[in-house]
DNA sequence: TAGGCCATCTGGTCCT
DNA sequence: AGGACCAGATGGCCTA
């Protein structure tokens, strides 16, 4: 059954509730006082209310066979009563529902800010937490130590601590469009988006999240220009993300537990960014990498999950069509294309 | 068929 | 007292 077929009959099952729900306190109000039920009170039997009515019975019955009971006495459920705590169960079973839903629609609002954000392919909840913690924390580090991070780095904290499929997801949706994950301000950008909580800095491109859709909380992204988070740092493996990495970089698991909080410094020195350039002939050159990491061995051949893991139908069987998309090729795109292939061919 | 994921119900606890 | 929050239980759906 689908999200939606399942949505719809939850809410048809509100609806039925509700009906039954005020025809239920109508039936409460009239009986009030009345009768005395025996079907449904066993397993009502230990709820308490605090009616006046029914106050002396039950004391005799049980006898000398059952130690006394301290406490106040447990009152016999009436038919009225019994009434009652339907409705009240009723209540609070569809409050319950809401709240659900509430926290619900608030991961799906995560789910579209965090990378990787398909319609047809959703990622689980603890799947999108983790994504999201990990986001946090690389986007942090970023931050914090003023240094673009090399894409292999910046693609394994995203998905330190996930399962492979999700690994793979991410992996394949990194391939399929890299500016998904950090996208730039391009003409084509969703006219929907309020400038609101959009920063710019001159001479810098100003960053929206991916998913970002008005009235949902601003992410910390700030702004920064793309091409330096993806560029590879000659002469630094791992880029400003390496402490985060040491040990478990091929490793994949629980293992992978980064500070609560990191430190985050937004007064990071973005100007002192430099570009490095990649050259056309480099770019097309190894512009190739799709199909290459799908093998299907996943971790066991000792490789880093993201590129194995065939088997896997999120993997194998990317669903584009949700997929958030930008039109085009700029030139930073096809800048970290170039990263990827050297990632993907290199490993 | 087992396991993962999910929605819902339920009772308990805490707070206003 | 009532609502919010939480965690356990349960059953359905889907996939390998």
């Amino acid at each position: 059954m689908t999200r939606s077929v399942r949505e719809e009959q939850a809410s048809v099952e509100s609806e039925e509730q509700q009906e039954l729900l005020s025809a239920e306190e109508e039936e409460d109000i009239e009986r009030e006082g009345g009768g005395e039920g025996e079907d449904e009170e066993d397993h009502l039997h230990h709820l308490e209310d605090d009616d006046e009515e029914d106050e002396e019975e039950d004391e005799e019955e049980d006898g000398e066979n059952k130690p006394k009971r301290r406490g106040p006495k447990k009152k016999k459920m009436t038919k009225a009563r019994i009434q009652r705590f339907k409705v009240r169960r009723m209540k609070a079973n569809a409050r319950e529902r809401n709240r659900m839903h509430g926290l619900n629609d608030a991961l799906e609002s995560l789910r579209k800010v965090v990378p990787c954000y398909s319609k047809t392919q959703k990622l689980s909840k603890i799947e999108t937490l983790r994504l999201a913690k990990n986001y946090i924390w690389a986007l942090s580090e970023v931050l914090r130590s003023g240094k673009a991070p090399d894409l292999m780095s910046f693609v394994q904290a995203l998905c330190k601590g996930l399962s492979q499929p999700t690994t793979n997801l991410v992996a394949g949706c990194l391939q399929l469009n890299p500016r998904t994950f950090l996208p730039e301000q391009t003409p084509d950008m969703p006219a929907h988006l309020p400038p609101a909580g959009t920063v710019t800095y001159p001479g810098h491109f100003s960053y929206q999240s991916p998913g970002l859709t008005a009235g949902l909380p601003s992410p910390p992204y700030g702004t920064m220009d793309p091409s330096h988070i993806f560029h590879q740092v000659k002469g630094q493996p791992y880029g400003p993300l390496e402490p985060f990495f040491d040990g478990v970089l091929v490793s994949d698991g629980p293992a992978f537990d980064p500070p609560l909080s990191p430190p985050l410094s937004i007064n990071g020195n973005f100007t002192s960014f430099k570009h490095e350039a990649v050259s056309a002939a480099e770019y097309d050159k190894s512009f190739s990498f799709s199909v290459h990491y799908g093998g299907g061995g996943g971790a066991a051949g000792g490789h880093p999950a993201i590129y194995g893991g065939g088997s896997n139908p999120r993997c194998a069987e990317m669903p584009v069509d949700g997929m958030m998309s930008f039109d085009g090729h700029s030139h930073h795109e096809r800048l970290m294309n170039a990263q990827l292939n050297a990632i993907f061919h290199d490993s």
